[in-house]
DNA sequence: AATGAATGAGCCTTCATTCAT
DNA sequence: GATGAATGAAGGCTCATTCAT
């Protein structure tokens, strides 16, 4: 029927990798199907097998594709130099950060949240090598902010506790793209911008922090040094 | 050839809601089959659907089944009176959300996590009318910690930073658990009790809200003010 | 459409293995289809996966019940006593093999025939273990035929004489049966019966081994190239 | 961008028939692609149908091709001359005849081998018209040792079971180059020769024609005959 | 002349569901 | 009431072939 035009490879190749991290995204790799992705990128069913080999290996690029842009368009630094104070370069690591989330055109979370909830091990290589560098930049600034007395116990803590408040928003930034039965963020929470979130986020963990930290300096029983500080 | 007798009608149910928790747990809504619930189940593979009419009914009733083992084993308040300060009722109530999610028996967080990864929309009347009570709940509680002057907004936002800390660490608490692929907790937490993450969740939301709180009294920049107080 | 009587689940098998005989026969095993196999039988396309969990499994099984059909059709002693005169056991063996091939209705030696070709390795262990002990008695009756200096070496290859003449006229035995494009038998074997078809092969084979039972005893007689290299 | 001069058309021709041989020989007409071809010939997968139209008439060319080479290679006649004995003329013929289908480098038997079992039809023309001739010469030769007595279906006999005799060995002698689920030659046969083999078949053969001929002449009740011979 | 890209038909398999018992 | 048998729709993938270049 529709007849192409030939074209060059690389640019069907590139419908296939945009369809699929579209569909990827949406569904989740289980639940997406070649004949949905091929059909949003005009091509045949049989183009994926024929351009990647198999689903699994268009999973991999796809998503290497997105990450790869996605660090691109907001390079983890967040634009800071390494002598900005470390509260500037947190904020700026976790600002570019919440951008690619809520980037509506940017699938690279989505598809990792649904490979986190369902794991198909098919990313884990790709993941692990290009996310753990970003991952010891931001341990090591937490280190500078917990200070030389903190154990990598707690530097750990401290980065999940930041990491994971920036995961848990996922759901508010990117309103329009979610599924029709996905739940909605609450009311107050609803029009906020990427800079108001980050901003509490930074705010809230930075808090958190220098309480973890004056607690390693001054160990004293701590809920009632907390509750006697807030009391004055 | 072999009757059996009437009885085992609900006995068969049974083993289908548990054998069902199990199965949509490990592999989430899609990707579980009625053939792998009924072999666990020992049941036929008519089952199901003779039983609950569909997959989607019994996914929704294993959930509910679930939640409320779950809640019944681990009380949303911990046990704590209302009477007692809130630093304690915040532990007892994240300890007890902690200790549902580390609970190698409790599949509720594994479906409720693939779910929100890749929502089927099925749950959520279910979710929404068993868990918005406790959220309101937690939001009384930070409220209170925040103080009167605190927006309705900043109130949602801290409860958005706790909650999100005690969902970051699933992966932690429920090693072994974890499906092949799933990538592996950091060292320094592999080892980690329930206690201590609810310790920690709990002595750095204190914290943050802590800074929040100071920050809404107090708006100066707030930036400065934080260096200053690390130096002095 | 065409709504089917609930029968025993054995009378499907057992249509579905006569049907995957015939198609595995005239087709081998890569180029015989689910969908033409079910369609003989009258079964459901998923039938095949249903009933025997793969092609491979059913080609197995419709081998078996083939050989075990034939085998219970024909005995290989071709109902002679142990105690009979070598030559007439060995007519009887060998009239009951060649029955066995000529047998319109019997599709285990196309089938063997097409796996020697072009072997799958599937029945490598189903044949094995019921072919292996039937040519272990055809090596002893060659054995008691050449006499004792006979080696062993020599057994073995008048056994491979008698039985390669078993299998060369498969093509005349089974005329009619043959796929279209299939070389036709020469004219003059065209008619002949399967009892003198197995008494050439046996008045052959007896006058070969002869042969060669006198050439080990006196080794004088033959063609002289082969006196000079036996050397003794 | 990289542009062949003319001259490779040809050259790509002949590597793809050399790699067809193979894949054919290895695999079949049917399990054998267009892929796995092109790729052993490092030609476009499109280069088939250029060069020959179709995979059948590939298939019939370089059969042809193998045949003729085969041939050049091990002529028929085992280079004795039309005026050697009988017997030695036999062997020769055997023996070249052996020697075509132990040549790992020649594909021709194993396709023809393929093709008896799994015929597609397609070599039949060419196959008859190259082979018959050389039938009838075996014929011719088969009759000068039956003597004048024999009639026209003894001399189709005697040559089915001499040339029966040849196929059969093809298992031992085509070691290493058969597929890794194919049946292994008994120990004993395991280290033989082309010359070894072509031997045994060679004075089996003349034996087994030997007796057919007194029979004959001498048409007594056939096994008294032999058994007393065997006596004596 | 020769090729890389693309395609559509078909294969094996899985699975939720239905039906007669 | 409960189940084993059966099914049709769909999925991922292969492959010979065609087409524009």
């Amino acid at each position: 029927m529709k007849k192409r035009i030939r074209k060059d490879a690389q640019e069907t190749r590139g419908r296939l990798l945009a369809a699929a991290a579209e569909v990827f995204a949406e569904k989740g790799f289980w639940e997406a199907t070649h004949a949905e992705i091929c059909e949003k990128a005009q091509a045949n069913t049989a183009s994926v097998n024929y351009h990647f080999g198999s689903k699994e290996n268009l999973y991999v690029e796809a998503w290497k594709d997105c990450h790869a842009e996605s660090m691109k368009a907001h390079p983890p630094d967040g634009g800071l130099s390494p002598d900005a104070p470390p509260e500037k370069r947190l904020y700026g690591r976790i600002l570019a950060f919440m951008h690619r989330i809520a980037d509506p055109d940017n699938h690279e979370i989505e598809i990792v949240h649904k490979e986190m909830a369902n794991p198909t091990g098919l990313l884990m290589h790709a993941m692990h090598s290009t996310i753990e560098s970003e991952r010891q930049t931001t341990l090591a600034l937490v280190r500078e902010l917990l200070g030389e007395n903190a154990s990598e116990q707690a530097v750990c803590l401290c980065e999940m506790s930041l990491m994971s408040q920036c995961f848990g928003p996922m759901l508010h930034l990117r309103r329009g793209k979610m599924p029709p039965g996905a739940p909605r963020p609450p009311a107050p929470l609803a029009e906020l911008s990427v800079e108001q979130l980050a901003n509490h986020i930074v705010q809230f963990t930075l808090a958190g922090i220098r309480g973890i930290r004056e607690n390693l300096n001054n160990p004293k029983k701590s809920s009632k040094r907390r509750r006697s500080r807030r009391g004055e």
